[in-house]
DNA sequence: TCTGGGGTCCTAGGACCC
DNA sequence: TCTGGGGTCCTAGGACCC
């Protein structure tokens, strides 16, 4: 117990949001909503603090946000534009540790732990990160600090908006009884209703429990739940330091349609272009897929998944679409109508798919080619290349990538 | 309310092997 | 012959996060 640390959580303020304002100032001050247009399908991805005023919060259906909040302004957002500012804010956090996570777009954890000599103590510190982000990128952001990213979670949570907090070492205890459970990462709706049902409605109740209790009635997370009442990072991902980010475990696109299909047609030109998504990612990132998935959601949104092993793994977009177009075939109920399609990659094998050499050579030519697709479309954009597949079914409905036709990143620069 | 898209982790059952 | 236990892989579903 010598050396605690010093955990930073920054967290963008309505991050979307302010970036909006950004480009037009015009919106400041005005109820706006990010993540589409009123009557869309689709839920909100961020809300200015006036549309929250009436209600509105991330997660709920654009239409609902658009009966509490009717003068509000709907945006369908640039996600260019974030990435570009998230990496602005990435490299003002690489200045004040070597040690930075982002843990989303909008979202870092900073060990800040032996800083003390170069940045002064942790107060300090962080007014100083929140000047120098404000002034390096014109947006505002909230920090918590703790000992753990548990406790910098909660606290920048309980800083915003624009403010800073400190969990002074030893007083974790003391911070987290009086909030309510669901301030918890970790406790979402069910786990909240599942609690309220035991009479535990706050973080204190949990904390007097016995961890027995709670890991019987709800397994390990509710063993991980009793240590992070105690303001212990008990277990999952909260128990890791803060370092590099790790490598991911799956990839996947899915795509809800305006309106749900029956339209075979359309269906396999909508898988199809997912796989081209899918194949297209995991060439980036140089990584074979082992495991293909395919989701199924209906018009009642019941939804089914369903997944296919191959015994060598694939990045071809061909191999990909062979795979779920059967699966779709096996497990559609014929005639329902669709609502969503998803198609996800899995279990990345290190090594390239192997097999006998002449069939490993014709893959390489076939991944080659796919390589060269992929640069063609960075070029000229999505719609220049496409298998023919692709083409049918008008399944070009909207695209949320780029809207206003800003330049796309072009990852593979300086490759023949 | 009428429910996006991209992920992670956990659980649980069955197959299969020793 | 009618029955064990552990380990690993695969699959499906669900909670949760931003």
């Amino acid at each position: 117990m010598v050396s605690l640390k010093t955990i930073f959580h920054v967290d963008m303020d309505a991050f979307f949001v302010s970036v909006e304002e950004l480009f037009d100032p015009a919106l400041r001050g005005k109820a706006v909503v990010v993540g589409g247009q009123r009557q869309e399908r689709g839920v909100v991805s961020a809300a200015s603090y006036q549309a929250r005023r009436y209600g509105v919060h991330s997660a709920m259906p654009l239409r609902t946000a658009a009966k509490l909040c009717p003068h509000a302004i709907f945006l369908d957002g640039h996600p260019q534009r974030y990435r570009e500012c998230s990496e602005k804010v990435y490299r003002v956090l690489l200045a004040f540790s070597p040690l930075v996570e982002m843990a989303s777009i909008d979202e870092a954890y900073l060990d800040m732990t032996g800083t003390e000599r170069l940045h002064g103590p942790p107060l300090r510190a962080a007014h100083q990160l929140h000047a120098r982000i404000k002034s390096e990128t014109q947006l505002n952001c909230s920090i918590g600090i703790g000992i753990s990213r548990l406790i910098a979670k909660v606290s920048s949570a309980k800083a915003k908006p624009h403010g800073i907090l400190w969990v002074i070492p030893g007083q974790e205890a003391k911070f987290l009884a009086p909030l309510d459970v669901r301030d918890l990462p970790g406790v979402g709706k069910v786990g909240e209703q599942n609690l309220r049902a035991l009479g535990i409605h706050r973080v204190g109740d949990l904390a007097g429990l016995a961890d027995g209790f709670l890991e019987e009635r709800f397994g390990k997370w509710g063993l991980a739940l009793a240590g992070k009442a105690r303001g212990a990072d008990a277990g999952g991902w909260f128990d890791r330091g803060v370092g590099r980010d790790a490598d991911a475990k799956s990839i996947s696109h899915e795509h809800t349609y305006t309106e749900d299909t029956t339209d075979i047609e359309r269906i396999e030109s909508t898988l199809m272009r997912l796989s081209e998504m899918v194949g297209r990612r995991l060439r980036e990132g140089g990584l074979r897929a082992r495991t293909l998935q395919l989701k199924l959601r209906y018009q009642d949104f019941t939804t089914i998944t369903r997944a296919h092993t191959l015994a060598d793994a694939t990045q071809l977009d061909t191999e990909i679409f062979a795979q779920v177009r059967t699966l779709f075939h096996r497990h559609w109920r014929k005639g329902t109508a669709v609502r969503l399609l998803g198609v996800e990659a899995s279990q990345f094998d290190p090594g390239s798919g192997q097999g006998d050499l002449i069939e490993g050579q014709r893959r390489q030519r076939w991944e080659q080619a796919f390589s060269a697709a992929d640069r063609v479309r960075d070029k000229f954009g999505e719609s220049s290349v496409l298998l023919a597949t692709g083409l049918k079914g008008g399944f070009r409905e909207r695209t949320h990538e780029n809207p206003a036709g800003l330049p796309g990143k072009r990852k593979r620069d300086g490759e023949n």
